[in-house]
DNA sequence: TGAAATGTTGGGGCG
DNA sequence: ACGCCCCAACATTTC
């Protein structure tokens, strides 16, 4: 391997996109030689997986922070290019730069695994060494099995598994790394500017996003010390109510790499905080972000098929009308529209009502979990193959671990159990203000003229509800039960 | 990380 | 005092 101390490094960032807590960055940077940090834009690539509207908005804000930090941190500049595929831009940038090597972090999707191969291919050929470093998850995804040496599918025994495969973690969190020598002997290549990439909306309707989110990596750090000072000890009550803030709200954050798994662990660990049983699950919902890569490592097409291969006969709904209301949080069941009206105006909705909608989405409409699994891709900016994968195979009830598909949420006693005074819902449907905590998550209940005293009415500025609870339940399981009878006549 | 249907129990009203 | 019924309240089963 040529290791001249004038030749760089080439710091392909992916998820990482952040200087602490970062190996590839860090040990490029301890070689000594020259550093240049690259991001490529390269959608096609990625299709049909490229990030979505709302996940590129972050992207772009997420960027402009980590080209910032760079330059005033560490005295680089980040280089952005476009193209069709990583292997032949890092084949060139390599070419033009005399670098001897290309570290980057490893990414999970399956295309990105290709991707990833093929650039070790052609960079092998040009003699230059490329090196994945495990930079977002606790535990590397293979390397858990269970007694039987199988990959894990619930998720209780994975979790006792890796809980002592992450002692050594505060040894692995990086610091800053300091700033690179000998940048004066580096030629740098060619950027295009972050607007060229187009990754913000051309129409505005992210306005909402700016009040909810700063995108930035000083907004990572401040969530994740807001979450540890002043909600984590509260987290396990708390973070069933859409009404609150009571989760962490470092998804995103954690999606693209502002600040890593084991960074928000350790601080958990000697958070004063986080001591009692908040802090413990808050720790367990970092181990089903594990999991959930575990699952999409071991299980690759489950993107787009059921993990359970019975679910390929469901009989799903192909109602273009139905899909549109849920879209729009228009199906008349004020938990349900709520959490569509908030994922569209923030980008972002409370796991719970997730939970809700999915179940809505799958079980009352009878629409496919894919349906709604793309949705979420294209609006949440949090979006993450293999977190929304695994979510919506849950509620569907085809994944590992899954929800029964006989287990049907209703959307009347989620709200009552988790908004009971229903401020979410009238934050997010206001034409439901006036009406009282009884009947704010069944309006259609209430007498029509007591309705119109409250300022409702019913299919004119709040919809009539799309399908009937009762009726929908037992379509739903009338569906399930098909199934079964064919899986008991494959059997038999 | 469900909800509904069905079963059981026990207190109290009442003849 | 007693038996009967009703129906919460709780437990269990079923989807």
């Amino acid at each position: 391997m040529p290791t001249s101390p004038h030749r760089p490094i080439i710091v392909w960032f992916r998820r990482n996109l952040r200087l602490a807590d970062n190996p590839p960055l860090y040990q490029a940077i301890a070689t000594g030689q020259p550093i240049i940090p690259i991001f490529l834009w390269t959608p096609e690539a990625d299709a049909p997986w490229q990030p979505g509207a709302a996940s590129r908005w972050w992207l772009h804000h997420a960027l402009n922070s980590l080209a910032t930090n760079l330059k005033d941190q560490l005295g680089l500049d980040l280089v952005l290019q476009t193209g069709n595929h990583p292997a032949e831009l890092l084949a060139e940038l390599a070419k033009t730069t005399g670098a001897t090597a290309v570290y980057t972090d490893e990414r999970w999707e399956p295309f990105a695994i290709e991707q990833a191969e093929s650039v070790a291919t052609v960079l092998t050929q040009q003699s230059v060494d490329f090196q994945q470093f495990n930079t977002s998850l606790l535990n590397h995804p293979t390397a858990l099995k269970n007694k039987q040496g199988q990959p894990f599918k619930v998720f209780t025994p994975f979790w006792k598994t890796a809980v002592p495969l992450i002692e050594h973690l505060l040894e692995k969190c990086l610091p800053i790394p300091p700033k690179p020598e000998n940048q004066h002997c580096v030629t740098f290549p060619p950027s295009v500017l972050l607007d060229a990439l187009n990754l913000l909306p051309t129409v505005p309707w992210d306005a909402g996003f700016y009040a909810d989110w700063n995108p930035t990596l000083e907004g990572a750090k401040a969530a994740v010390s807001a979450f540890l000072k002043e909600r984590v000890e509260t987290y396990f009550e708390d973070r069933n109510r859409p009404d609150l803030v009571g989760t962490s709200r470092l998804s995103p954050y954690l999606h693209f790499g502002q600040i890593g798994a084991r960074q928000v662990w350790w601080a958990t660990q000697v958070a004063a905080n986080a001591k009692g049983k908040g802090g413990t699950h808050f720790l367990s919902e970092l181990g089903w972000r594990e999991f959930a890569h575990h699952l999409l490592v071991h299980f690759p097409t489950t993107p787009t098929q059921p993990l359970r291969a019975d679910f390929e006969a469901f009989p799903w709904s192909n109602n273009a009308e139905h899909l549109q209301a849920w879209q729009q949080g228009e199906t008349g069941y004020p938990i349900v529209d709520a959490g569509m009206k908030e994922l569209w105006h923030t980008g972002w909705m409370h796991n719970r009502s997730r939970m809700i909608v999915g179940s809505f989405l799958v079980k009352h409409l009878l629409l496919p979990w894919q349906a709604g699994a793309k949705w979420f891709w294209e609006t949440l900016v949090d979006a993450d193959l293999a977190q929304n994968t695994m979510g919506w195979q849950w509620i569907g009830g085809c994944g590992a671990d899954a929800a029964p598909y006989f287990r049907i949420f209703n959307p009347i006693l989620q709200g009552l159990k988790f908004d009971a005074q229903g401020a979410y819902v009238k934050k997010w449907n206001p034409a439901l203000i006036n009406i009282p905590a009884e009947n704010i998550h069944s309006p259609w209940e209430q007498k029509p003229a007591l309705l119109r005293m409250d300022g409702v009415i019913l299919g004119e500025n709040y919809p009539a509800p799309i399908v009937d609870h009762a009726e929908g339940r037992k379509k739903a399981l009338e569906a399930f039960a098909t199934l079964k009878k064919n899986t008991d006549s494959e059997e038999a």
